[in-house]
DNA sequence: AAAACATATCGATATTTATAGATATGTAAA
DNA sequence: TTTACATATCTATAAATATCGATATGTTTT
C-alpha cells in the first residue's frame, strides 16, 4: 500500500469517479447478464460508456488502479470485470489520516 | 478543498514529507531565531536543507501546496514561514472517507 | 477454422510535471 | 544607499502522463 501511488491514481477526477461508481454498480450501471448481483465488479465496456474515454484510456486507467491495488480485476469469458478493493481503499484512508 | 488538486500534491514524495515534517517542526527542524514556537510554521530555507531539492523546487512546491490550500504562508522580514492548513487537511480527509 | 467480440497493448503526440540554474523582488544590514 | 540575503519567478530541458487510433490477444460463436 503506497500512498504515493495511490495519490497519482486519485489525481484524475476520471479515475475518481470510476471508484465512487464502483462503490454502487446497480445505481450507475446497466445490470450485466447472467450475473444477477454484481459481485465481481463491472466490465470495461460499462465503465467505458459512463466515463465517455476511449477504450484504450479506460483499460489504461483501470490497469493503473489495479496496479496501485485499488481494483480487483476478475475475467469471465471475454469480460474482465473490475471491483473495488476494499481492504486496500480502508488501509488507504487510515494511513492518510494517521500519517497526513 | 478539491480532492483531485490535493491529491496531486500528495503524488510525490517529498510533497507529502513537508506535510509531516510540518505536523512537528520542533522535531523536524531547528529552532528559529527569535520565534521560540513555530507558530507560523517553517521557512523555506529549513525545507529545503531537509528535503535536499534546490531552491526553485521546493519555492515551487510550496507555492502548489499553497494553491491546494494545504499550507499557509506568512511572511517575517525577508523569511516566509509556512504553517500547514490543519481545517482544509481535516476536511480532505473526511471527505475522501466519505466519497471514497 | 473463421468470424465476431471484449479487452489489452503498442505507437504516437500533446500536455503536464520535475527539476535546476539564472534572474528578479523584497527586506534588512552595513 | 549599497550590499547581502531569503524567497519567488522565469527559462529551459528531461521525464511522466493523458489520450487516441491501430493492432494484438484471448474467448466465444458459427
Amino acid at each position: 500500500m503506497n500512498i504515493v501511488e495511490i495519490s497519482k491514481v486519485l489525481s484524475n477526477k476520471t479515475r475518481v469517479e470510476i471508484l465512487k461508481w464502483l462503490k454502487k454498480p446497480e445505481d450507475n450501471f446497466p445490470p450485466h447478464q447472467d450475473i444477477d448481483h454484481f459481485d465481481d465488479g463491472v466490465c470495461v465496456g460499462y465503465i467505458q460508456d459512463k466515463a465517455g474515454l476511449s477504450q484504450s484510456t479506460i483499460s489504461t486507467y483501470l490497469n493503473s488502479m489495479q496496479n496501485a491495488d485499488l481494483l480487483i480485476p476478475t475475467r469471465h469469458g471475454k469480460w474482465t470485470y473490475y471491483k473495488r478493493n476494499e481492504k486496500v481503499i480502508k488501509a488507504y484512508l487510515e494511513r492518510l489520516k494517521k500519517e497526513l
